[in-house]
DNA sequence: GTATTGTAAATTGGATCCAATATCCACTAG
DNA sequence: CTAGTGGATATTGGATCCAATTTACAATAC
């Protein structure tokens, strides 16, 4: 072997050009440029990378596999919706999962990474554009989390938050719900500052259970018009 | 519209062959007939199910985003492998949210609900072939669990089994796993009946995390030789 | 005018073909 | 005999081509 030395980038785990075109349709379902019930078309798709079909439609079994997207056979994909209920559904199971993750983080967390989280919340209170809440709330929360040694409950918190994250943006920005999330994660990071993880526990499921029955509510008026 | 009634299959949502290739992977998996680390030739597949590597393709890309596979590029797919840290994570996990999801079941249970998950515990029990002990447990557990109105929860936890149950297989058949799981299941359904949630869900939790010692324990040992 | 049929265009899903990469093994140099 | 090189083989990933299905719409019947 060899003793030249060099920083050799790994080819064999670069993104391929289908990882390139689900990343880029998994993120723009995310944030919402792509509309519930858009269908989405393997042919322009294809063009606007400049690629064969292929490539994008390995990208799309993989997003209806994770419930981004539905396929009907011969008829093509279209950007999931959810339900009210389905809804409600998720943002409880986010509620028991992040609460059992926050507990587990706060009780080994480095003050690193409370500094980060803080920088975070700070960045969120006090950013004017609405379009960059919900990247930072997520940012935020996640930070608070990646310390629990859970990578699997991470993963599945990341994957919830992606089918949901469209309607979350509208929780923040139609509801007033901004004013509500500065409140609380001012009180969600004095919990963990104080290692208290039980109140960092609580503090994160009322938080979310909070946002839900905000959101749940706008969407019902919504519904009646 | 004419008013002839007949049975229609729904063409559209009959499954692809990518569909049925998706499953029969997945299920071989699952059963643990495909180990650990195997790798999967699509040629190989492909022949199998006479059809080109197209639709294998496919199922391999969504199998991968179940995180049942592996992929490397131009390398090839194998058959994702647990380290005991993940194995034991995903019980911890499947804990929280079977617990969760029996507490409300058991609230809202049906008395034909019952009747059936006695019906499995009765088969499980008196089942003489290990290798059917797993579906029946599974049976058991799912049967108690689907009346608690939370489809996503129930899939995920589906999803949760599927990357264990190959373990779990070892955990029940290698180290006497069944007669503790017999008393228990007994002990669960006992619960149930009596419309005890907090009880059930208590007890399932412990049924999860004993089997999750008991198997971690027994992959220890295994791993010393 | 409305409902139904038939046909053309659009779209998907699969097969085949081709290029890029990895793997294996024989060969060579020392 | 060993390390290393080069090329044959196997395998993957993508492009192109083709068949099957859906959709839109024109033509026809009533």
């Amino acid at each position: 072997m060899m003793a030249l030395k060099l920083k050799a980038t790994n080819l064999g785990s670069m993104p391929s050009p289908a990882d390139v075109i689900f990343e880029a349709l998994r993120e723009a379902i995310v944030e919402g440029e792509l509309k519930d019930g858009e269908t989405l078309r393997q042919d322009h798709i294809a063009s606007l990378f400049n690629v064969s079909r292929i490539p994008v439609r390995e990208a799309l079994a993989r997003l209806e596999e994770q419930g981004l997207v539905t396929t009907q056979r011969h008829k093509g994909a279209v950007v999931s919706s959810l339900s009210l209920e389905e809804i409600a559904e998720m943002f409880e199971f986010r509620a028991l999962v992040e609460g059992e993750v926050i507990r587990h983080a706060v009780n080994v967390i480095s003050d690193k990474t409370l500094a980060e989280a803080k920088a975070f919340a700070q960045a969120f209170a006090a950013e004017p554009d609405s379009g960059k809440w919900a990247g930072l709330n997520r940012l935020f929360h996640y930070t608070l989390y990646k310390d629990c040694g859970r990578p699997y409950h991470l993963q599945i918190i990341s994957k919830a938050l992606d089918k949901i994250a469209r309607y979350l943006r509208a929780q923040l920005v139609l509801t007033h719900g901004i004013a509500r999330a500065r409140a609380e994660h001012e009180g969600i990071l004095r919990a963990a500052m104080a290692r208290d993880a039980d109140e960092a526990a609580a503090l994160t499921r009322a938080h979310i259970l909070g946002a839900s029955r905000s959101l749940i509510g706008f969407l019902q008026a919504q519904e009646k018009k």
